[in-house]
RNA sequence: GGUCACGUGGCCGAGCGGUUAGGCAGAGGUCUGCAAAACCUUGUACAGCGGUUCGAAUCCGCUCGUGACCUCCA
């Protein structure tokens, strides 16, 4: 944990703060998870990412993690008229399925999804379907505190009453008299005290299909709820970290944040990380703006606005190239200009596993390299300028292997540790084999071919040499002829 | 309308008071039978206008432009 100094942008100060857990060694991380009625896309792809990263790099470092990721099975409303209808139900009846059947179906490609980006998976990944019970108790505990009220079966949070004496919008910089003046006036609202109250209990209309009992009626847990509700049970009443999307930020981590403290009278959480948006033509990539991409069609390259397909590490490191507190534009230029950038830091990986030390004294100061890393990562998780510098280690890497650069035995050992942590460790980076069950095969009979065209050559029969590489090429291998023999890759 | 961000070379994207970001593309070279790869060299950018400063992409003000949130959203 020597190289570890990480500090974090904090959004609750608007500062960077040094890193500091609650218990030394141990860290608890809430992410906001997904909504289970559609599709991951490119959106979803960077809080996991950027929290994976977060999760690896602490693990990385030796700590103790527990990573909980909900996932939003119920009360996710299509509009916050708050009479709106369940997003999952919606879905259900659309498909004329089962609601759980959809949530099921969801949550299994979302999975899948996730291990293609090479994501790790959380500790915990808590439904707010499996803690009913719990959102009833804490419920009880805001309406013992005062701070919501009862109408007609539905139980509100009384957002003027908590910012008496507390500050709701101390998350987003909202001030409360600002929020009455600007909330829209929304259909539905007549039985809230103020447009800025939220739902905790909505009582279910006759069609409503998801619903539970509870002391005020048959209904559903208002969907700020179950963050508060399953943190707090797995994490405690305080914990360290809380990630999602910037535009989570108000009014779902606002009201999280008012919900536990008038459950519990604490402060939840520590440090409130948010990473940007992902943006598509300058404008952000949404579900309800119909501009997404989803992921699966970024592996097939089947959408109007891609060239081609791209692969789930091309996406993670395209991803991993811009700060996480960037907005970051969606291109084909650009998703190539990482592709190219990332197949060669991976094949640097694969010749520093070859390469000896050539040297007594290294002609580069590899410890001062790798203090350059870790400064990176532990500037708020500064990925861009670690992967910079990663970039130093290629060319280093390739200098060792043409013999233009010299390297002990002990730095090189350091290099290869620190190189390999960074890219396949922290950053999560994998190479992209086919099936490694055909691989022993396809290698013997590269080696055999390899090793024919190598006569030819010796025997200067160009043409032979010639035909075997072009029709190789042709099968997407790509030979290339170094110093010593030639090496093939699958394009 | 309110609140808050941002505007960097052909493209992506760091930096946020003084010394090369990096990647991709481009140009020249080395190596090679040729090619590819690799390596070396190369570009001198910070929306505009003022101001602060010995010195500003970097701080302040104004102007223009873009975006986010204020309603479900990763």
């Amino acid at each position: 944990m020597k190289d570890f100094n990480l500090s974090i942008y904090n959004t609750l100060s608007r500062k960077k703060e040094k890193y500091e857990p609650i218990i030394p060694g141990h860290t608890g991380l809430y992410v906001c998870g997904p909504t289970v009625y559609g599709d991951a896309h490119l959106g979803h792809a960077r809080p996991a990412i950027t929290f994976d990263l977060l999760y690896r790099y602490l693990k990385h470092s030796g700590f103790k993690v527990r990573y909980v990721r909900n996932i939003t099975d119920v009360g996710h409303l299509v509009n916050d008229a708050d009479d709106g209808e369940d997003k999952i139900a919606k879905k259900a009846r659309l498909e004329e399925l089962e609601p759980m059947q959809v949530v099921q179906y969801y949550t299994n490609r979302y999975h899948k999804n996730m291990e293609q980006l090479n994501v790790l998976n959380p500790d915990i990944e808590p439904h707010a379907s499996g803690h009913i019970i719990e959102q009833i108790e804490m419920i009880k505990q805001i309406l013992d505190a005062g701070l919501a009220y009862e109408v007609n079966g539905s139980v509100y949070f009384d957002v003027k009453k908590y910012n008496e004496k507390h500050h709701y919008g101390k998350l987003s910089g909202r001030v409360l008299d600002d929020l009455l003046n600007t909330t829209r006036t929304l259909d539905g609202q007549e039985e809230k005290r103020n447009p800025v109250d939220f739902a905790l209990w909505k009582k279910a209309g006759k069609e409503h299909i998801m619903r539970w009992p509870s002391p005020w009626s048959d209904g559903f847990p208002g969907w700020h709820l179950e963050c508060s509700v399953m943190s707090t049970k797995y994490l405690g009443e305080k914990f360290d970290i809380h990630g999602g999307g910037m535009d989570l930020m108000f009014p779902h981590h606002e009201c999280e944040i008012a919900q536990n403290v008038a459950a519990t009278g604490n402060e939840p959480v520590k440090y409130w990380m948010h990473n940007n948006m992902i943006t598509i033509n300058g404008q952000k990539m949404g579900k309800s703006l119909g501009n997404f991409i989803n992921l699966d069609e970024f592996f097939k390259g089947e959408h109007k606005l891609l060239d081609r397909s791209y692969t789930a590490m091309n996406i993670r490191f395209f991803i991993l190239m811009a700060h996480y507190r960037s907005p970051l534009d969606f291109s084909n230029e650009a998703l190539q200009a990482a592709e190219k950038g990332m197949k060669k830091l991976l094949n640097a990986a694969e010749s520093l596993e070859k390469l000896q030390a050539n040297g007594d004294v290294s002609t580069e100061d590899i410890t001062a390299w790798k203090n350059k890393c870790y400064e990176a990562i532990n500037d708020d998780l500064n990925t861009p300028i670690l992967i910079a510098h990663l970039f130093d280690a290629v060319r280093m890497i390739n200098s060792i292997s043409e013999g233009k650069m010299k390297i002990s035995e002990s730095d090189l050992e350091l290099l290869r540790n620190t190189f390999n942590a960074f890219v396949f460790d922290v950053l999560g980076l994998e190479k992209e084999l086919s099936d490694s069950k055909g691989d022993q095969v396809v290698d013997g009979l590269m080696e055999l071919i390899l090793e024919m065209r190598m006569n030819a050559r010796k025997n200067k029969d160009w043409g032979t040499s010639d035909a075997i590489r072009d029709k190789l090429n042709e099968l997407s291998i790509k030979v290339k002829d170094g110093k010593e023999g030639s090496s093939w890759s699958i394009e």
